[in-house]
DNA sequence: GCTGACTGCGAACGACGTACGCACAAGAGG
DNA sequence: CCTCTTGTGCGTACGTCGTTCGCAGTCAGC
């Protein structure tokens, strides 16, 4: 015998509770971010969620149709805090300020590289979109004959790097110790007394330099 | 009652089988690399290789700790594909071979991409150190002042540019219609009677032009 | 008050990674 | 020939996952 079926017992149904803001694509998406940034990208799982909105695991789904669709909204959605500016300005010092915010944004939300692959950058949302429109608005406005491959070649370079410098940073996590004590250990022999962080973003100051360069050739 | 416990018959039994290769850990990882190949990274189970290899699915954890590090051992499999030519000849004409070997053999092996995120690098195997190393020695001979540095740069593109397209081409796959189809459907507009594959060749060939270009400014 | 649309959810299904412990083969030492 | 050890394969089982389905409520408009 079902144990009574369900029926809740009329004492427990009371009114329709105070109610918190309600479930809605918004509310989903923003949690599965915050969920991702505290955990990872595996760590990310639909009934995990919904207890985190007070909701069961499938009620999700009224809200979106599929885990991976939910993953390209959270991508498309922290997409939108990479911020180019303007153009007009010298081209250059834009180019560096939205690469620099690129980078950041990655940072921030280290899940971004294990899924780009994944996900695939196809038709992929309205934020990404504005950012490169925007970046190709200032190649053209700059002059540059080619502004779609500057944007390619920039935003390889960028994604590349930032990737590469959050899967570290994952690591490091996992690993338990300190950044440079991993250096130190994977290495074999004492890293300086630098900052690693501090290394890092020479590293990625260098690398842009270089492709800024190799650019500007292509200008004049 | 559990159904008369197994024993598999005296019948069933015969002599040992004429058997196979046998199970080790590289036919393992080789027939991983074939299914990932084959299907995608989502597509590979731990009960799917072992039935492709007439083994049930624990078996392979004899010769492999978790998936995980299968897939770390297959991907640095795949990483001893890439060649990188002797130092000595042109800096350039070999950093340009070196990218455009390993441009290919992520797109031979387009799950590549969708793993690197997650496994992020660190440690990985023998033959991605030999690769790094390789093109280390290169920049040195050259007389780069900062080899690491250059090596870094030029992977970051090559990495970003090679994983989006592989990423770009999962998707066509997954899509069903011919990638100047799909092209033409997402931009809206007619695309030209390119060949796509050739265009996506060009975009390469221009960004390694650019970060090449600005390599060379750091030389003399 | 009735009806239809919309939202939440419990239960269930099939697949997954992996721990555990038994079965059995091959070799070593007597 | 017998025993004992060591290594290998695998059946079973556990817990988790994404997702489907159908029911149960809620509420707007008539």
């Amino acid at each position: 015998m079902p144990p009574t079926k369900k029926a809740p017992s009329v004492w427990a149904r009371q009114q329709a509770a105070p109610e918190q803001p309600a479930l809605s694509r918004d509310a989903i998406v923003r949690e599965a971010i915050v969920m991702l940034d505290a955990a990872g990208a595996e760590a990310l799982s639909m009934r995990k969620l919904g207890a985190q909105l007070n909701a069961g695991a499938t009620s999700l789904y009224r809200h979106v149709a599929t885990k991976d669709e939910l993953i390209e909204l959270a991508v498309d959605e922290v997409y939108g805090e990479i911020t180019v500016p303007p153009a007009g300005k010298d081209w250059r010092a834009a180019a560096t300020e939205a690469a620099w915010s690129y980078r950041a944004t990655t940072l921030r939300h280290p899940w971004l590289g294990s899924v780009l692959g994944q996900v695939g950058m196809a038709h992929l949302g309205p934020n990404l979109g504005a950012f490169s429109n925007g970046l190709v608005g200032l190649f053209t406005a700059a002059g540059y004959p080619e502004p779609i491959g500057a944007l390619d070649t920039l935003l390889s370079y960028v994604m590349g790097m930032s990737t590469t410098e959050a899967a570290w940073l994952a690591t490091v996590a996992r690993s338990g110790e300190t950044e440079a004590g991993l250096v130190e250990r994977l290495s074999g022999q004492p890293a300086g007394d630098l900052d690693p962080a501090k290394i890092r973003e020479d590293k990625f100051a260098y690398g842009l330099g270089v492709v800024l360069d190799g650019l500007a050739t292509r200008l004049t």
